[in-house]
DNA sequence: CTGTTAGCGCATTCAT
DNA sequence: ATGAATGCGCTAACAG
């Protein structure tokens, strides 16, 4: 991102600030306070000729405020630039119209697809967020749920979970409203994705099978930090493609990368998997990180899409469907069910209980060109013609 | 993102916390209960049996404390789960600790490094990160901006800025420190900042104009909500692609796709502009988010990489160097700038006087292999294999 | 060494 | 309809 279009020279620098008129209207010096940076209501009052009562009364439309005397209020407060002090307001309310957002890092689209979500349901309610990263570390995020305690968010709203129950406890313990939330409603939330999750997995792992495919690997990204596969992932991938594979004789490699190195690097990773002495003909991305890296492996080893192998990834993006040949993906609308669970959590905090089943995980199963018959088993010549179209044939003619 | 690992039905929720201990160690304590406050310094002062200012001394190890006593409060602490309100103890500090990080939106990978690089400087310095966006309406980044003061952040990153100075003077009134700082400071680093850009771009033409382009397509997105493009991009950009190629004769077609539509549809706008009489032999996306469109776009029209066109971007990204062939682009290290810029924010704000030069912009062209000569005048329609691969054949491209 | 007290900026009784 | 007074949780003077 650049710096910021040049400033214009324009004149406002020169009135700067009403702050400056630090107490000059009434003459009358109250006390030799050391003057506060910010206009405060008692600044306002004194302007309007007015008590702090009024000026409060006056800019939260409360209790009774003489016409001209909410006009004089109003006028003072513009003059003067008054901003009430969000923080001393919620000294008193015990509300601070601030939620937190808690992720393990910021490097992956998923990450900003869950803070955009987040962010459209807060912002439309008013509510402003607190954006923190645990980089994996479950003293981190702990020291993250410490802080957002301190802060006195109203709500946290948690994309990544590395400290596991331990960490929730430190929210709980003050009474801090959490979604997704714990208990029985996670449970069922819980429920609901792995559903969706595996219902679209297995349906790509249905069609890899009917296109022919015997040999199929799943690649996945080693994690740092200590991170580790949250077990619904396993359950609701990985586990469900052990299923489905085993059940219909198809061998299934994992394949796991190193994480923090370079994308060549991790490709080389890929390759190595490649040439073993059968290759796979399908390749499973598992993760949205790993997608661009197994791309580069496959074409670092000569292998071409969807003629040699057939290419599934999680987690969609434009990338996704740019890609020569554009690339198949079992994806959510990550971005909307974060603004789901935001808004349930705000609905929360104001009272109502939290009603899970608005939460809708929408899971699908998008069928692109990167998926294609499996060649036959030594035939990686004998292609030519026969991938003309978009659908390929089933599975049972493309066995010999 | 999943909803999160289910808990394990541990011991936790069972010594669910001092002040939960009221009640509701069982499963139905989803209340929010905001009735019942924090733990505040009076309670543990009390159970320590020492009075408000000896836990405050304590825990802020300020002043002279005995080691007994403070040993008790520290227990008494730990016991009660004392978090002191951040919020508090900035009414009287007059430091909050808290920073804004504005953007229009968060879409773009962009945006993403963009926070990542402002959380790390954070986050590190103790800082926690207050993110907001303006959707691209000056009315309502200046509300954040309102709102930010409200807030009494300590300070502000602008990421994106679409009110101009109207919106900094909401934070100048209030004497907020921003980066990038307006006046003399801003114009330096935005001078160091075209600079680099301007290299890079010129580099890039230069290398197309070796190659023997001849007519060159600038794809840009129209901005949405009325953002328009900052002039230093057309300075860096735009205009440094005029002179290089003007002075060359090189033809340069500026192709406006619009915005907030499918990917698909911004495709076919590509392959319209790529119909016309005399198709382009080289394109340059204008920004990150118009590439994957532009690629769709070229596919869709039939044309090859790099053998019919070459494609640059602007902004790199995994995908970029994944993509078959990778993508050539001018790209920054948008997250360390951030970084950088932030630090310095946070030295401005503990006293230090903003020193510009330790941001550092480092643009680069890289080259990768979107890039190759210009085919010949009229080869186009000879090669017609081009478009019998995957991609169905576009109806205009019948025309022969 | 420790307790008492006075605000930080604001909203809210409770008297006028 | 308005102003004085109270307190939110905390820190910093100022006495002990």
């Amino acid at each position: 991102m650049p710096p910021r279009e040049p400033p214009k020279p324009s004149k406002p620098s020169q009135s700067a600030g009403p702050v400056a008129a630090k107490r000059g209207t009434d003459g009358r010096v109250l006390r030799p306070k050391r003057p506060s940076a910010f206009v405060t209501i008692k600044d306002v009052a004194a302007h309007a000729g007015v008590s702090v009562a009024t000026v409060s009364r006056a800019i939260n439309d409360n209790g009774y405020v003489a016409a001209d005397a909410k006009a004089r209020v109003l006028a003072a407060m513009k003059q003067l630039g008054f901003r009430p002090s969000q923080r001393a307001r919620s000294m008193r309310s015990s509300r601070t119209m601030t939620i937190g957002a808690v992720v393990s890092e910021l490097v992956n689209l998923v990450h900003l697809e869950f803070l955009r979500g987040v962010d459209e349901a807060a912002s439309q309610a008013g509510y402003v967020v607190l954006v923190a990263t645990s980089q994996g570390s479950p003293e981190k995020e702990r020291e993250i749920f410490q802080r957002m305690v301190a802060e006195r968010t109203d709500g946290v709203v948690v994309g990544t979970l590395v400290g596991g129950q331990r960490s929730l406890d430190i929210l709980a313990e003050h009474n801090i409203p959490v979604v997704p939330p714990p208990g029985p409603l996670a449970k069922q939330l819980n429920a609901s994705w792995i559903d969706k999750e595996a219902a679209a997995t297995r349906e790509m792992a249905e069609r890899l099978i009917a296109l022919g495919h015997r040999r199929v690997a799943f690649v996945t990204a080693r994690g740092v930090s200590g991170i580790r596969t949250p077990s619904f992932y396993r359950k609701a991938r990985f586990e469900v493609l052990v299923d489905c594979f085993s059940r219909n004789g198809v061998e299934l490699n994992v394949v796991t990368i190193p994480r923090g190195v370079t994308t060549s690097e991790m490709a080389s990773e890929v390759v190595k998997a490649a040439h073993g002495s059968s290759v796979p003909t399908a390749w499973i991305a598992a993760t949205h990180l790993v997608l661009p890296s197994l791309l580069t492996g496959l074409r670092m080893a000569g292998l071409d899409i969807p003629e040699d192998v057939s290419v599934i990834g999680y987690g969609d993006s434009p990338w996704a469907s740019a890609y020569r040949p554009p690339i198949s993906v079992v994806g959510h609308d990550v971005s909307s069910e974060a603004k789901a669970l935001t808004s349930m959590l705000l609905g929360w905090i104001e009272g109502e209980s939290p009603n899970v089943a608005k939460v809708e995980y929408r899971t699908r199963f998008i069928e692109r060109d990167s998926i294609g018959p499996a060649p036959l088993a030594k035939s990686k010549l004998s292609r030519s013609g026969a991938l003309s179209r978009t659908r390929p044939v089933p599975a049972s003619s493309a066995r010999p």
